[in-house]
DNA sequence: AATTTGGTTCGGGTTATTCGGAACTAAATA
DNA sequence: TATTTAGTTCCGAATAACCCGAACCAAATT
């Protein structure tokens, strides 16, 4: 019986400890990735819910959210490529997990992103060269800024594509 | 007259170049930084306007805003350690630059945003391990995309490191 | 055929964000 | 001392984001 009481202990406090850890990652996911409080804390359950996946009618419960504000965010989170379903034979309830190639993606989008603002940051340069040479009597542009984020965006770049290469590897 | 016209001619596309890469900017800096969009445009404004700066009222007349809209986000972006601004004797106008240190205070806010992911993927790896050693009887967690994340925000940690000492050397 | 299950869709209410006008202030100028 | 300049502060309005209930639907079960 104390046995069995400190198991169960034990489980109240990791229920207690999933529950803050949900929280936190949710509020982190709000910002990362621009969702919504239920959004962030749906994604947030399956992360921490793992590969057994959770059904629709935990998250309304789990969440004190409605069926419908649960059942958009299943859909937006699908929809950007960060979360699928499985269901089982002779079970008509479709268990949400996390897509298992999320961290990949995840590169692919931070990849994309310092692409994107490499691009704009290189008209920047492109900008102030051209108006540096059309207006010479002016002080020229400093360009520091935009050349020190180039330089981190390459490595942050080249960062990213070694391990991407070793998530492949692995 | 040609020449004039030629000249003219490119500061006005000049103009044009600035107007669009202000507005990439802002689009990008407002999910970036989670600005507001008129705060978005006057950060981007500094950006492409270079240590010359600019002022208030000129920014005001450029983005079409409010003064009191542009003096409130003149105030938060230099509450958050983006912008400041230097005055010219005998003028009482105050010209806004970006911060100089700007790319170092960037690399700063990665890194601690970075180090709070760790922290935060850190437990939930504990969690699952814990959880794991609890309830041996079922299946396991996974823990790839813990592990995968971790390796990625060291890779990515070093590699801005090493960015900060050449930005500190230069 | 009626009911239950596992959801989705639609419309509206609440809250939060964003912006701007009007009135204000402090310093400089006339 | 009155006025202009260079902003700031304090609302309120417009808009957008977020969430929910209610009604709905399709498939399975009774």
């Amino acid at each position: 019986m104390s046995r069995l009481q400190f198991i169960k202990m034990n489980n109240t406090d990791l229920q207690a400890q999933k529950t803050r850890l949900i929280e936190k990652l949710g509020v982190q996911f709000e910002k990362e990735h621009q969702l919504a409080p239920v959004a962030a804390r749906i994604f947030a359950t399956l992360i921490v819910t793992g590969k057994k996946g959770i059904t629709f009618e935990q998250l309304v419960k789990d969440l004190n959210a409605g069926k419908s504000t649960v059942s958009t965010h299943l859909e937006h989170l699908q929809t950007t490529n960060r979360i699928e379903y499985y269901t089982k034979s002779g079970d008509r309830k479709r268990y949400f997990i996390v897509k298992p190639d999320l961290m990949e993606n995840h590169i692919d989008e931070l990849t994309a992103k310092w692409e994107a603002q490499k691009c704009i940051h290189k008209e920047v340069l492109e900008y102030k060269q051209k108006s540096n040479e059309l207006n010479k009597e002016d002080p020229p542009f400093d360009m520091e800024f935009q050349k020190s984020l180039l330089d981190f965006l390459d490595e942050a770049t080249a960062a990213l594509n070694k391990l991407k290469k070793n998530i492949n590897n692995h």
